[in-house]
DNA sequence: ATTACAGTTGAACAATTGTTCAACTGTAAT
DNA sequence: ATTACAGTTGAACAATTGTTCAACTGTAAT
């Protein structure tokens, strides 16, 4: 209905195409999957952790390799690497006092990979 | 009593397995390519702009439609719009006193929906 | 028991970022 | 010329975020 959308209490704008706002207010997802969805793309947006997964998508490392490749201090990798645990785009297990990780998803690969092809092409 | 125990360089960390690292290594993209991925993730992962991307992806709109649609200020909404135009993301066209704007290639509409396709698994 | 190592964690700080506000531009109609 | 509208822009502010630092945990070897 026009009811969500026409509700000038606070916002300013007025509506200029109430038709075409119907139709696509109608087929957009739900506001939490896009936020969701937001959210994963936040993740994969900083240069540290993209080189993180970049890496990882070619072979598992400890916490210690990926520290030395990306030439950052251990303490910075693993808090990237908790953010990477907690939205699931990277498992980890204990090997003595190593502990090893890896992609949890080949879907994040995928991911990677398309964004690849973008930026190819232009 | 001053002995000198420190005397490593700037990074602390040290190479556990020396043969992977050199493997990932040659096999991962340059640093640039990989700042790129990031910055367009980055661009991605705000929920006002995957809003806009998702509203854009299913018809053009002009600036206040989207203002009204996501119930944001034009002002706002226009501030992630040159975000969006700066990375070659969305295109815009002037129509008498309306500014239409539309997705620039097609490939961004597939990132969205494998990104939407990622999150609908788990 | 003690030591060394690999990693984690919270607090603190600096840098980045999204929204608001106010002033502005460009177009169309009067 | 003036007015109204659709949109843009820079400065300012608050909120978020990435890295450092220091203290900590867990495992393995002495």
């Amino acid at each position: 209905m026009a009811e969500d959308i026409k509700k000038e209490s606070e916002c300013e704008a007025r509506i200029v195409h109430l038709d075409r706002l119907e139709a696509v207010q109608s087929k957009m997802p739900d506001e939490d999957t896009l936020l969701n969805v937001a959210e994963l793309f936040k993740v994969f947006g900083d240069s540290t952790r993209t080189r993180i997964l970049s890496a990882l998508s070619i072979e598992e490392l400890c916490v210690c390799d990926i520290s030395a490749l990306l030439n950052m201090s251990m303490s910075a990798v693993s808090h990237q690497l908790r953010i990477l645990r907690q939205t699931k785009i990277v498992k980890s297990r204990r090997e003595g006092k190593e502990i090893v990780y890896s992609l949890d998803d080949e879907h994040i690969s995928e991911l990677y990979k398309v964004a690849l092809e973008h930026l190819g092409e232009e």
